[in-house]
DNA sequence: CATTATTTTTGACAAAGTCCAAATCTGGGT
DNA sequence: ACCCAGATTTGGACTTTGTCAAAAATAATG
């Protein structure tokens, strides 16, 4: 994130010390959960509220500042690269997210028109499996 | 679902009623919820416990007898039709869940091998949009 | 500075699901 | 048919993730 500042200005939002330590953080730590955040921020700026956490980064990802992800058995992730359709791959067995980019123009973004009379906008897809350190403590 | 009762057998399942119950409301109802599933077998038997619920959908599942899915905002589906690797389409605005074939051979189906160090055992593929009937709501 | 709308905080609340121990039931052997 | 051991079901407490609402604090504006 460049100027956080600026950033949360351009879009008409009141600079804020949490808005501004919550976007750092997100910066700071792609796909980390609300929890994470929350942590991070305080150990930055001393304290927050949960429920100003939350506040943030709905308005946040209302404003398209910031996205979220939200992969089964997982609270919600948050990340700050947005606008470039990316998708992600996610352990099983650890939580491991990773990006995985999503060369624009193939399926299933190909696909992404209309089905059955839907007007789709969106295709998010997660690439589930087993990262390589759970690969290896599961070795016999 | 051919036969329920057959099938818990094959799997070294126990067979009791509320097995029985739940499997028929899943195949009579794709992409119902916990709570959905529970009303249903209650028309059906007179009565089952919420845990019995989550128990019974979470061995079925586990035996890959049924399938799970968990878009963001909804609390889990079920369905009865696994192994076809198959996707799904959402609305937004009202949560309507539709299968959309996966032609297999297709990508993202095609990219479900290894990145990254990552062994990928599947690609869960959501398609996001507006259903008809709500895309009509909403003109002006 | 003073004003006003917005944000933050606190604490209660809600939804979805899990944990645990007691009661009940299923399947298998007599 | 009956018994037994192990598995399942039940009820209730509990956890996690997140939202609601009202009061207090703060940012933008003039
Ligand atoms: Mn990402
Ligand atoms: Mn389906
Ligand atoms: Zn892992
Ligand atoms: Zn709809």
């Amino acid at each position: 994130m460049r100027d956080p500042e600026a950033t949360l200005r351009q879009h008409d939002l009141p600079v804020t010390a949490q808005r501004l330590a919550v976007l750092r953080a997100v910066s700071q730590h792609p796909h980390a959960t609300a929890d994470d955040l929350a942590e991070s921020v305080r150990s930055e700026i001393g304290a927050i509220s949960r429920q100003s956490v939350y506040n943030v980064l709905n308005v946040l990802t209302d404003k398209g500042i910031i996205r979220r992800i939200q992969p089964a058995h997982s609270p919600a992730l948050y990340e700050d690269r947005v606008g470039d359709n990316h998708h992600h791959l996610v352990c099983r067995s650890c939580g491991k997210t990773e990006d995985v980019c999503c060369a624009v123009g193939e399926a299933p973004c190909l696909h992404a028109h209309d089905h059955r009379g839907f007007r789709i906008d969106e295709a998010e897809v997660i690439y589930w499996g087993t990262c390589p350190g759970c690969q290896q403590k599961t070795r016999s």
